[in-house]
DNA sequence: TCAAAATTTCATACCGGGTTTGATTTTGAA
DNA sequence: TTCAAAATCAAACCCGGTATGAAATTTTGA
């Protein structure tokens, strides 16, 4: 099954995101022209895009974001969708980061949090998350609620992920880390189920 | 105090954009091109980009968004930012969008709506709200707070400002839209204040 | 083993958004 | 009227991304 040809062209993506990560991380994203990876990764430009649809995928390509509406939509029966979720990501701070993919990670990290056309491509990930809750959700809660609890869940997640890659751009241990994410999940959906008046009060 | 010059340059700056946008409702964002615009406003692209940073500004330029962090810096002393902003925005939604404006301003949100990148140049309008207002907010809450209250807050006017566009689109009568935006106001500050689990109860 | 069929790669030219350059025109003011 | 500042311009250029059609490579099957 896994003939010649599967393996070459693994081979040959992996040879050029590695390519395009390293020329990011040492010039940064705007800095480096596809054409220069194609060179470097000995590719024609036209084959660097018949890999990746984009520029921002040679960064983002993996990273499909987190399933939200998946994990709502098979959440056991009568579990508030929220305590699914709350749970899910406690459970990702818990696992934590595999000491062996730490340094891409963090490498990662960083070009996208030096680019503002990456952020905002990371962003557009989201965003589409936030359409497809929208949607599991409408059934429960009608539309008009469907729409912004959604948004407010996609929303804080995205800050709540923000904040725990910046830890690690600032060189936070990775344990130390972990604690403080789960730290920001218990807060964000406390916020999330209680609402702010809940702060306010203090 | 207005010259000749300052008067020129503001007819030019318009001319532009209405040949813009007349184009942009004619055939679609994507399928009209700079040089196009260019052509048919009189100037050299040059001159164009002279006036607008991108393509986008064309259709974005004067939007320049509601300035969240402000309503809540400037309310009054004891007052909950919430009631602030929700009092602003039922304002709004009360005043409505006057008659003679209103079939320019359904021609620029069909134009935007039709196009994505217009819709992620609309969103990166709001992100950016979205970081003054948690700097506001953060000597008051906290900063893993404030930041994950002003993405919620930020998201939530994003999905109520959506809704009220595409109900223009359909055709909603001017009133009727108002009325219905108020009511998603309230369901939007409701929420934020209260949270989910209000809803979860019924 | 070998040749046809399918797939991949490639160089090249092209497109559109956006910038740069340096010359030319227009305007404001002396 | 003159002169400097500001605006406009055409043209060349850069970069991300696509289209084309030919060349190289892998698979298939006889």
């Amino acid at each position: 099954m896994a003939g010649l040809r599967e393996r070459k062209k693994e081979q040959t993506r992996q040879r050029i995101a590695a390519v395009a990560l390293r020329l990011f991380a040492e010039r940064g994203f705007d800095a480096v022209t596809v054409n220069e990876i194609a060179e470097a990764a000995e590719v024609a430009k036209a084959t660097l895009f018949a890999y990746f649809p984009s520029k921002e995928a040679l960064v983002l390509g993996g990273v499909a974001g987190d399933d939200l509406a998946g994990i709502a939509a098979g959440r056991p029966q009568g579990q508030p969708f929220l305590t699914a979720l709350r749970a899910y990501f406690l459970g990702l701070a818990a696992v934590g980061v595999p000491e062996a993919e730490l340094s891409a990670l963090v490498t990662r990290v960083r070009v996208i949090q030096d680019s503002p056309a990456l952020r905002a491509a990371a962003n557009a990930l989201l965003y589409r998350q936030r359409d497809v809750l929208a949607g599991t959700l409408a059934g429960e809660y009608g539309q008009p609620a469907a729409g912004l609890i959604a948004a407010q869940v996609a929303a804080s997640l995205l800050t709540v992920q923000e904040s725990y890659f910046q830890r690690l751009l600032d060189g936070v241990s990775p344990a130390d880390g972990g604690r403080l994410l789960a730290r920001d999940v218990e807060l964000a959906f406390d916020l999330l189920e209680h609402g702010i008046s809940r702060l306010e009060r203090e």
